[in-house]
DNA sequence: ATGCCTTGTCGCACAAGA
């Protein structure tokens, strides 16, 4: 089975792009972010129309995760513990059953952090931190469990074109790459980077300035895998031609394929 | 470069993204 993560960018300007993607790899279980929509206005009828369930968990404008499946989507969670104030729609869990039993799958958009100096930066460190305690929490429960989506971290200078470009941005100061770390080293497995790929395939490539023309990309969007579920890990791979489509979003699907 | 695009908003400029 194929389980992916895609930050799209609005849903409702991508939809079309959404659609097509789906009906030309078939992913069986698919992670979004930032749909800037409520629940209520998200396009589900294109994707359900290709035989997908979804669970979103929306906010107006900004933020907004979901989950699409082909399987049922059951036991859906919304919101990461440890801040009950904390209204921004960023985290959806839920469980779907494969033939080899059942796999846990989280779809999150981590804060993006900028600027150094303002609040969001400690709001980012402070959400990872929650993250961790999650997780340790998840991984406790020993199954397959895939912690997916737009980390907004670059974990090494090697997932950067210009990695000196970023060094007073929030995705790669040392606390932020150190807590995504600290968040891989409970236990995770970091897909892409455990397939060994190739440097120099990234997952996001900024609208301005020509980045994809000048291949000026970094690799933010990763799928976490629990040691149950690293077992099934057969390869990783990331869909970066979609970049070219369209009216692209600035990030493209990263997968992994399980068997299952 | 507080720049360069793109999306969404109780739009007619601005916030947020990364």
């Amino acid at each position: 089975m194929i389980v992916a993560t895609w930050n799209v960018n609005g849903i409702k300007s991508r939809i079309d792009n959404v659609a097509a993607w789906l009906e030309s790899r078939q992913p069986d279980v698919v992670c979004l972010q930032e749909l800037k929509s409520t629940d209520e206005t998200v396009p589900r009828e294109p994707i359900e129309r290709l035989g997908y369930n979804v669970a979103t968990h929306g906010q107006k404008g900004f933020n907004g995760v979901a989950i699409l499946s082909k399987r049922p989507i059951e036991d859906v969670r919304e919101r990461l513990p440890g801040d009950d104030a904390d209204e921004q729609a960023r985290y959806i869990e839920a469980v779907i059953s494969t033939d080899a039993g059942a796999l846990r799958i989280a779809s999150l958009y981590l804060p993006n952090g900028n600027p150094l100096g303002s609040e969001k930066f400690p709001y980012k460190l402070a959400w990872m931190e929650r993250l961790i305690a999650h997780a340790r929490n998840r991984l406790a429960l020993e199954e397959p469990f895939i912690l997916a989506g737009d980390y907004n971290v670059i974990p090494m200078p090697e997932d950067a074109r210009n990695a000196d470009d970023w060094r007073g941005d929030a995705l790669f100061q040392p606390e932020s790459r150190g807590a995504f770390r600290e968040l891989v080293n409970l236990g995770f497995t970091e897909s892409y980077r455990a397939c060994d790929e190739a440097d120099g395939t990234y997952s996001f490539w900024d609208y301005q300035a020509g980045a994809w023309q000048k291949n000026n990309g970094i690799r933010i969007d990763h799928l976490l895998l629990s040691p149950q579920a690293t077992d099934m890990l057969v390869s990783a791979s990331i869909d970066k031609e979609v970049r070219g489509w369209e009216k692209p979003s600035d990030h493209v699907p990263v997968m992994v394929q399980l068997a299952a």
